[in-house]
RNA sequence: GCGGCGGUGGCGGAAUGGUAGACGCAGCGGACUCAAAAUCCGCCGGUGGUGACACCGUGGGGGUUCGAGUCCCCCCCGCCGUACCA
C-alpha cells in the first residue's frame, strides 16, 4: 500500500504561487454589484514581526472573506500598516537609525509572514500610512476640517507625558498614567491642535443604535461620550456683579444647596479672593491643587479639601446667600468648572460639608424610611420634595425636576441642558515620527493652511530625534522657514505632528481607492464599498480608534466626501492570545512566535489551531500539544483524502445508498448545515471546525464498513471545502485530487440537502419525574400515543412507573417522553 | 463606587428550557513493530455496585417549571473597562 504523506511545506507554498501568479484575490475597480462585500481587520502597526494575535486577528477575517466569497461575494479584502508612531522614534532616538529603517524593515517581515500565512489579501491596494502617498491625503483632510472649524488650535490644560516628552489625548491616559510609558501625566498650559469631536457626541451616541457592535463596545463609547441629562442654573455674585452658571443633573435639590463650589483651575477664583482676607490662603491653595498629581488628585477616596473664597452667590430659587469654596473636588474640565453644593443629597458635598463644618439641609424624603426613623444623610435615592417652596413641595423627583427647570427657564435664570463628559480630541504631538500638521504660521496672517496644490508636507530629515520639549522638527530649519502663503513674507511652519490616530481614522476609505493620486478616493469607488461590512480586531481599541473613525466618517460625510456615516457595519473583537494565563511579553519570555510555528507545522495548522481554542470573542490559552493535536487533524484528513483519491472508483452518487452509504451521507449533510449556520450566523468557528472533525471520525468508521466508494468520496470532498476557510491551503490540495483538479475556491459553498437532515429514527429519550430512565429508538414519524406507548415499555422506565400513577405525560416530538408520576 | 464579561471533568471548551460534558488535549488500555516513532482501535466527571443500575454533579443559596448549566431573586469569586463627571 502506498505511503500517503502530509507535507504543508510543499503543499502551501505551491498554492500560494497559484493564487499569486493569478492574481486571485484582486478586486476589480467599477460599478457596485449586490455581491459587493467589505471584510477588513485592523491594521497593524509594524513592528518587528507578527505575533500570534496578529495570527488570529487575520486568520479570522480570512475566515470571514472566504467564506463569503464562496457564497457568492465579491470580497474587498485589503492590508496595510499603520506606520508612524513613537516605538520606531524611540528606537531612532536609541539608535540613531531613521525611524523608516525599523518601520519598512517590519513593514517587510509582515508582508512575507501574511504571505506565508496564506492569507487572502489584494495585495494591488497595500498603503503604509508613512508614505507621503498616504499621508498627502491624511494632510488634505485636516485641511479640510481646518476649512470646516472641526481642526482648531487654542491653549488649554492639556496631559503632558514627561518620559515621551509630548501631550497625550485623553484617551491615551490611562489612570493618570500615558499609554505607553506609564509615566505619571503632568497638567501643561499649552497651545495645541484639537478635532471638534464634541460636536458630534449626540450623532455617535446616537448612531450606534444603528450598527450591529458587541453591547460591550457600545457601552465603552457611551460611558465616554458621557451624556448627562440636566440643567444650568445662573447664580448671581453681587460682589463682583456676576453671574455663575453651573451645571446640574438634579435641579430638583436647588433648594439644598448650601454653598458654591469652584475648581482650582477657574479663571475667576483668584479675581474672586482678591482683596478678601482668604486672598494669600486662596492663591497657595490653586498654586498647589494645579501642581498635584493628576492621578492622585482623582481618587475619590482622598479627604476633601478646600478654601472659602470670602465671597458669596445668591441661590436663584430662594435668595439665601451660599458661601464660595475653591475645591480640588470640583474639575474645571467638565460642566462649567464651578458647582451648587448640596450636602444632603450629593456624597461628596456631605463629605466636603462635613470637614468644614456647612450646614447640610434635607429637601427630598425618603419613601421607605420607618416610622420613627431618621433619614441617613447624604441620601441620593428617590423621593417627594420637601422643605422646598409651597409649589414645589410633595411632587415626586422627577416631576420636581421638570418642574423646577421651567420655572428657573421663565424667570430667566436657568434651562435645560445636556452636558458630555466627552472632550475635543488633541491631536498634535511634539514628536518626529507622524505626519507633518499642514499649517504655517505668519505673524501677520496667523495659521494659514498649506495650499493642496503644496501637499504633501514632507516629513524632513533630521539627524537628532530626541524631542526637547517641542517637536524635533523644529531643528530643520531649512524646511520651517517659508514664505506665507497667504501674504509672502517670512512664516514658519507648524512644526508639531499629527496623533497617529489621525493616520487610521481614514485607512479604510483609502483601500477602496489606494492608487489614487488625484484625491484621498474617488467618490464612486468609496461609496462602493463603504461601509465596512465586517470589521475585526481588539476590544482595546473600544474607544479609542473606534471613536476617532467613527467621527472621522460623520464629519466625511457632513463634507459631503463620502456617502456612509458610519464606518464599520459589524464589529467583531477577537479576545487576547495568553500563554500560561499570561499575556505574552518579551520580559516574561513567554512569546510563541508564529513564524517558528508555521516552519513547523505549516500554516494551515496554525491558523485551524487559533481558532480551535475557544469562541474566538475570548481569551484564550496558547498550548503546544494543542498544536499538535491539530496538526494530526489536518494531516489526517489529507492523507484520508489523498489516500481515497488513489485507491477508491469515482462515480455517481448512488441513489439508494445502503446502510453505512446513508450514516455517512447524513453525517455530511449535518456537518454541512451546521457549519454554514457556524459562519454565517455566528463566529462559532470552534464549533464549526469540531463539526468537521466529527465528520471526519465518521469517514474513519465507514472506512471499516462498506459503504459506497462514491459516497465516501463526496463526504471526504465535503469536509475538505468545509475546513477550506481555516485551513485553505491542505483542503485545496486534497479536494483538487480528489475531483479531477477542482479549484476548491471557485466551488460554490455546499448546500445541505434537506433528505439528508432528517433520520427515519430518533432516539427517544424516557423520563420519570424528570429524571432520564431510559432509551428507545422509535419512527421519526411516531405520534404522540405512539411515543408513549414505547416509551412506557422500556423497561427501566416500566420499574420506576410500576406501584406509581401517572398523573400526566409530557411528549416532545422528535425528542423526549416525561412522566408525571405521584 | 459604577458598567461589562465570566465561573461547567485533570485541561481548553460543547449544549433553540428537553440525554450535561460534543470536539480536542492530557491520561489509561489494546493492535501493528524486534523495539520505538507514526498510525489505527477502545476507555475516560465523582461515589457505591461483579453487573443491571442507583445516588451526587455546571461558584453558593432560594424560586419558577413536568423538566433549569440555560429563566427570575439574593450572595460569593475572578477578569476587563471606568471613576470626585456634579
Amino acid at each position: 500500500m502506498a505511503e500517503y504523506r502530509y507535507d504543508p511545506q510543499e503543499i502551501e507554498p505551491r498554492w500560494q504561487r497559484v493564487w499569486e501568479d493569478e492574481q486571485t484575490w484582486v478586486v476589480p475597480d467599477g460599478p457596485p454589484t449586490d455581491a459587493d462585500a467589505y471584510v477588513l481587520e485592523m491594521l497593524p502597526y509594524p513592528s518587528g514581526e507578527p505575533h500570534v494575535g496578529h495570527l488570529k486577528n487575520y486568520t479570522i477575517g480570512d475566515a470571514v472573506a472566504h467564506f463569503k466569497r464562496r457564497n457568492g461575494h465579491r470580497v474587498l479584502h485589503p492590508m496595510g500598516y499603520d506606520a508612524f508612531g513613537l516605538p520606531a522614534e524611540n528606537n531612532a532616538i536609541k539608535t540613531g537609525q531613521h525611524p523608516r529603517v525599523a518601520t519598512e524593515a517590519a513593514i517587510a517581515s509582515f508582508q512575507e509572514q501574511f504571505r506565508r500565512w496564506g492569507v487572502s489579501i489584494d495585495w494591488t491596494r497595500e498603503l503604509g500610512t508613512h508614505t507621503p502617498e498616504y499621508y498627502r491625503w491624511t494632510q488634505w483632510i485636516f485641511l479640510r476640517f481646518f476649512e470646516r472649524g472641526l481642526a482648531y488650535r487654542k491653549e488649554a490644560a492639556v496631559n503632558w507625558d514627561p518620559v515621551e516628552e509630548t501631550v497625550l489625548a485623553n484617551e491615551q491616559v490611562i489612570d493618570g498614567r500615558g499609554e505607553r510609558s506609564g509615566a505619571l501625566v503632568e497638567v501643561r498650559q499649552l497651545t495645541q491642535w484639537f478635532f471638534r469631536i464634541t460636536d458630534y457626541a449626540e450623532q455617535l451616541l446616537d448612531e450606534l443604535d444603528t450598527i450591529d457592535w458587541p453591547g460591550h463596545v457600545k457601552t465603552q463609547q457611551r460611558n465616554w461620550i458621557g451624556r448627562s441629562q440636566g440643567a444650568e442654573v445662573a447664580f448671581r455674585c453681587d460682589d463682583l456683579d456676576t453671574e455663575y452658571t453651573v451645571f446640574t443633573t438634579r435641579p430638583d435639590t436647588l433648594f439644598g444647596a448650601t454653598f458654591f463650589v469652584m475648581a482650582p483651575e477657574h479663571p475667576d477664583v483668584l479675581k474672586l479672593a482678591e482683596g478678601t482676607e482668604q486672598q494669600a490662603q486662596v492663591e497657595e491653595y490653586v498654586r498647589q491643587a494645579i501642581t498635584h498629581d493628576a492621578r492622585e488628585r482623582g481618587d475619590a477616596s482622598r479627604e476633601k479639601t478646600g478654601v472659602y473664597l470670602g465671597r458669596s452667590v445668591t441661590n436663584p430659587v430662594n435668595g439665601e446667600q451660599l458661601p464660595m469654596f475653591v475645591a480640588d473636588y470640583v474639575l474645571m474640565d467638565y460642566g462649567t468648572g464651578a458647582i451648587m453644593a448640596v450636602p444632603g443629597h450629593d456624597d461628596r458635598d456631605f463629605a466636603f460639608a462635613e470637614k468644614y463644618d456647612l450646614p447640610v439641609k434635607q429637601v427630598i424624603a425618603d419613601p421607605n424610611l420607618a416610622e420613627g426613623e431618621e433619614t441617613a444623610l447624604p441620601y441620593v435615592g428617590d423621593g417627594v420634595l420637601i422643605n422646598s417652596a409651597p409649589q414645589f413641595d410633595g411632587l415626586p423627583k422627577a416631576e420636581a425636576l421638570d418642574a423646577i427647570t421651567k420655572w428657573l427657564d421663565t424667570e430667566g435664570k436657568g434651562h435645560a441642558t445636556v452636558n458630555y463628559r466627552l472632550r475635543d480630541w488633541l491631536l498634535s504631538r511634539q514628536r518626529y515620527w507622524g505626519c507633518p500638521i499642514p499649517i504655517i504660521h505668519c505673524d501677520a496672517c496667523g495659521a494659514v493652511p498649506v495650499p493642496d496644490d503644496q501637499l504633501p508636507v514632507k516629513l524632513p530629515d533630521v539627524t537628532d530625534y530626541k524631542p526637547k520639549g517641542k517637536s524635533p522638527l523644529a531643528a530643520a530649519e531649512d524646511w520651517v522657514n517659508v514664505a506665507c502663503p497667504s501674504c509672502g513674507k517670512p512664516a514658519k511652519r507648524e512644526t508639531d505632528t499629527m496623533d497617529t490616530f489621525v493616520d487610521s481614522s481614514w485607512y479604510f476609505l483609502r483601500y477602496t481607492d489606494s492608487q489614487n493620486d488625484q484625491a484621498p478616493f474617488s467618490r464612486e469607488a468609496v461609496d462602493r464599498w463603504m461601509p465596512v461590512d465586517q470589521y475585526i480586531g481588539g476590544v482595546e481599541h473600544a474607544i479609542l480608534h473606534l471613536l476617532y473613525a467613527r467621527f472621522f466618517t460623520k464629519a466625511l460625510a457632513d463634507l459631503d466626501l463620502i456617502s456612509a456615516r458610519e464606518p464599520f457595519k459589524a464589529l467583531f473583537t477577537q479576545g487576547m492570545i495568553t500563554k500560561d494565563g499570561a499575556k505574552m511579553s518579551k520580559s516574561k519570555g513567554n512569546v510563541v512566535s508564529p513564524r517558528v510555528m508555521v516552519e513547523k507545522y505549516g500554516a494551515d495548522t496554525l491558523r485551524t489551531y487559533v481558532l480551535f481554542m475557544g469562541p474566538p470573542d475570548q481569551d484564550a490559552d496558547w498550548s503546544d500539544e494543542g498544536v499538535d493535536g491539530m496538526s494530526k487533524f489536518i494531516a489526517r484528513l489529507w492523507r484520508l483524502s489523498a489516500e481515497a483519491a488513489d485507491t477508491l472508483p469515482a462515480g455517481e452518487l448512488p441513489a439508494e445508498p445502503n446502510a453505512d452509504g446513508l450514516r455517512l451521507l447524513r453525517k455530511t449533510h449535518w456537518a454541512i448545515d451546521k457549519i454554514t449556520g457556524d459562519l454565517g450566523e455566528r463566529f462559532s468557528f470552534n464549533t464549526a471546525i469540531a463539526a468537521v472533525m466529527e465528520l471526519l471520525n465518521e469517514l474513519s468508521a465507514a472506512k471499516r464498513g462498506d459503504a459506497e466508494p462514491a459516497v465516501v468520496r463526496f463526504a471526504l470532498s465535503m469536509a475538505n471545502s468545509l475546513l477550506y476557510p481555516f485551513s485553505p491551503h491542505s483542503t485545496t490540495d486534497a479536494y483538487a485530487l480528489l475531483n479531477g483538479g477542482t479549484r476548491l475556491w471557485e466551488e460554490t459553498w455546499p448546500t445541505a440537502e434537506a433528505k439528508y437532515l432528517e433520520a427515519d429514527e430518533i432516539e427517544l429519550v424516557c423520563q420519570v419525574m424528570g429524571k432520564v430512565r431510559g432509551r428507545v429508538t422509535a419512527p421519526a414519524d411516531a405520534d404522540d400515543a405512539e411515543l408513549e406507548r414505547l416509551a412506557r415499555s422500556e423497561p427501566n422506565v416500566a420499574t420506576h412507573l410500576d406501584g406509581k400513577s401517572v398523573v400526566k405525560v409530557i411528549v416532545v416530538q422528535g425528542k423526549l417522553v416525561n412522566f408525571v408520576v405521584r
